[in-house]
RNA sequence: UGGGAUGUCGCCAAGCGGUAAGGCACCAGACUUUGACUCUGGCACUCGUAGGUUCGAAUCCUGCCAUCCCAG
């Protein structure tokens, strides 16, 4: 791969991402994503980090694939009782699916991002590994990429040692980004509350009760979505000591301490495996529940389209929804959806 | 209407004459390319109310108000 399209979000990462490709003697160009009505503000500012950086750019809009694929699903979910993660889903279907396939389209090899993750050519295999600075590694997003993605993929700032070493990047290639702040929460619900997002497109909040593991009705609840499981605050009731969401139960919110959370067996379906096709036997693995969270042991029992983890210590919060890593010391096994 | 009990932050609750603990909740930061968790900080110049005693009261006394229980 000589000419690579990195993928610019108008922040430091990329942008860095896209110095550090061409001291490594790649041919880069630039380009963005349009995301959503009113994301045009991250547009500009990549555009202008593509000026500077005296690079070729483009915009992709990609409002409709994204309304229809990530937030579509985003929806879906939450309706269904569970709590999505976006950044995982747009990930596979629009950063390295629809974008992926417009770099290709335009004549480059391949693409690039600002994510912290390194790559490995091993035989015919490209494999995933955590990033060098294990604080900002977020192999977690990425874990459910295809060869064929990955195959066609960088990630320059997986040798990187730590996000100060990135904004330096940005800073002497002299980038006004470079002190922006770090992006957070969900992209396309800026303010944070994913709740006033559904509603005001439409969605009716599913009301029901909060009950007790034994079944008692303890009140009524805002509706199923508001909530996910291990959530403690914001709850609108108070019992005397913390108080937190167990898991759900039709309509009703399950509620209960904190030691009630834990637990050693977690399903997850939709798995996708990194470095080999299938597991025949069950594998020991390493596997994280949540982004930011330490990868605790476990054994992997794999079946069709499914695996079963069982941790050697009970994990807490367990979420439907939500995404399970497994690795091999630095090496992303693969990863799929919680059930 | 008699008899008893209680009234301290949104909720629970310490305090018992020396100048308002704590928990839950809430708010604000931190952390975080998801939702959460977590951490840090904030959160009653005032103790139902009106007087009185006292150097000094949420703590003692009196009236009133409110709530609860038991009688009828």
């Amino acid at each position: 791969m000589k000419r690579i399209l990195v993928a610019l979000s108008g922040g430091v990462d990329s942008a860095a991402a896209c110095i550090l490709l061409r001291q490594q003697g790649y041919e880069v160009g630039g380009a963005t994503m349009l995301l959503r009505d009113g994301g045009e503000g991250e547009a500009e500012d990549a555009r202008r980090a593509a000026l500077a950086l005296g690079i070729d750019f483009h915009c992709f809009d990609l409002r409709k694939e994204f309304e229809d694929i990530v937030i579509g699903d985003f929806r879906k979910v939450y309706v269904s009782g569970g709590t999505p993660n976006p950044c995982v889903l747009c990930n596979r279907e629009m950063k390295f699916g629809v974008f992926l396939e417009r770099a290709l389209d335009l004549g480059y090899d391949g693409i690039a991002t600002g994510h912290y993750a390194r790559l490995r050519k091993e035989g015919d295999r490209t494999l995933l590994l955590r990033a060098e600075d294990l604080r900002k590694d977020q192999s977690y997003m990425l874990c459910t990429l295809n060869q064929w993605q990955l195959s066609h993929s960088l990630f320059p700032l997986g040798q990187v040692m730590s996000k100060e070493e990135t904004r330096s990047l940005a800073l002497e290639a002299g980038l006004d980004l470079a002190k922006k702040r770090d992006s957070q929460d969900i992209c396309f619900v800026p303010e944070g509350d994913y709740m006033a997002y559904l509603t005001g497109r439409g969605l009716i909040p599913q009301e029901g009760n909060f009950i007790s593991a034994q079944g008692e009705i303890l009140g009524k609840h805002r509706g199923l979505e508001a909530y996910t499981v291990g959530q403690r605050r914001g709850l609108g009731m108070t019992f005397g000591k913390p108080t937190y969401v167990l898991g759900k139960q039709g309509t009703d919110v399950i509620l209960g301490d904190n030691e009630e959370l834990f637990s050693r067996r977690v399903r997850v379906t939709q798995v996708n495996y990194i470095p080999f096709d299938k597991p025949t036997e069950p594998i020991f693995v390493q596997a994280k529940l949540r982004y930011s969270a330490k990868a605790a042991e476990a054994t992997l029992i794999p079946g069709e389209d499914s695996c079963e983890l069982i941790f050697e210590q009970p994990q807490r919060a367990v979420t439907p929804g939500q995404t399970a890593v497994f690795y091999d010391g630095d090496t992303v096994i693969g990863g799929g959806l919680i059930q």
